[in-house]
DNA sequence: GCCAACGTTGGC
DNA sequence: GCCAACGTTGGC
């Protein structure tokens, strides 16, 4: 199956590019995901598609870095932990209801490639990070999207 | 800090 | 099943 092409966002005030670069084996799981069209994305990731690594609530937002899907999605413990924050009282063991994919660190980009600029792109605009409104944190990306999307990434300036 | 848009909850 | 209220997201 041909390799597919994802948008992560993340709060850097929560997790940025710079921390999964820190992590071990530039790693970490994806977990937290409590939205089932992201969900369902999740699903679909397959170990070797890639992602950009985007940034909101940020000055400007925008996309900061590649990844890639080390690992397929998987149970996320923390639905069944109580007290924690993506605790989820309604899932049940045998059928969990929330997955996780680990994500490894291929690349920071040169710039920030921000969201303005981004969605001013040609073939971007359908983005769904492009969207008004739009809240969901996993989102898919076409291959001419990934294409034309780290071309720009690769320019020293906004074109 | 503001506030529009969204997803979820819960009364009916 | 409807829909108002609420909490959250996230750009500005």
């Amino acid at each position: 199956m041909a390799r597919q092409y994802w948008l992560l966002k993340a709060d850097p005030e929560v997790f940025s590019f710079d921390d999964l670069l820190a992590s071990p084996g530039r790693t970490t799981a994806w977990d937290g995901v409590r939205n089932y069209q992201a969900r369902n994305y999740l699903r679909a990731m397959a170990p070797g598609d890639q992602a950009f690594f985007y940034h909101s609530n940020a000055s400007p937002p925008g996309i900061v870095g590649l990844v890639e899907i080390a690992r397929g999605a998987y149970p996320d413990p923390t639905q069944f932990e109580r007290g924690h924050g993506h605790f989820d009282p309604r899932s049940k063991a045998e059928a969990p209801t929330w997955v996780m994919v680990d994500v490894r660190a291929l690349e920071a980009l040169p710039r920030t490639l921000a969201l303005a600029e981004l969605c001013g792109l040609e073939e971007c605009s359908s983005l769904a990070v492009c969207q008004r409104g739009n809240r969901l944190s996993v989102s898919p990306v076409s291959g001419a999207q990934w294409r034309v999307i780290r071309a720009c990434a690769k320019r020293k300036s906004p074109a």
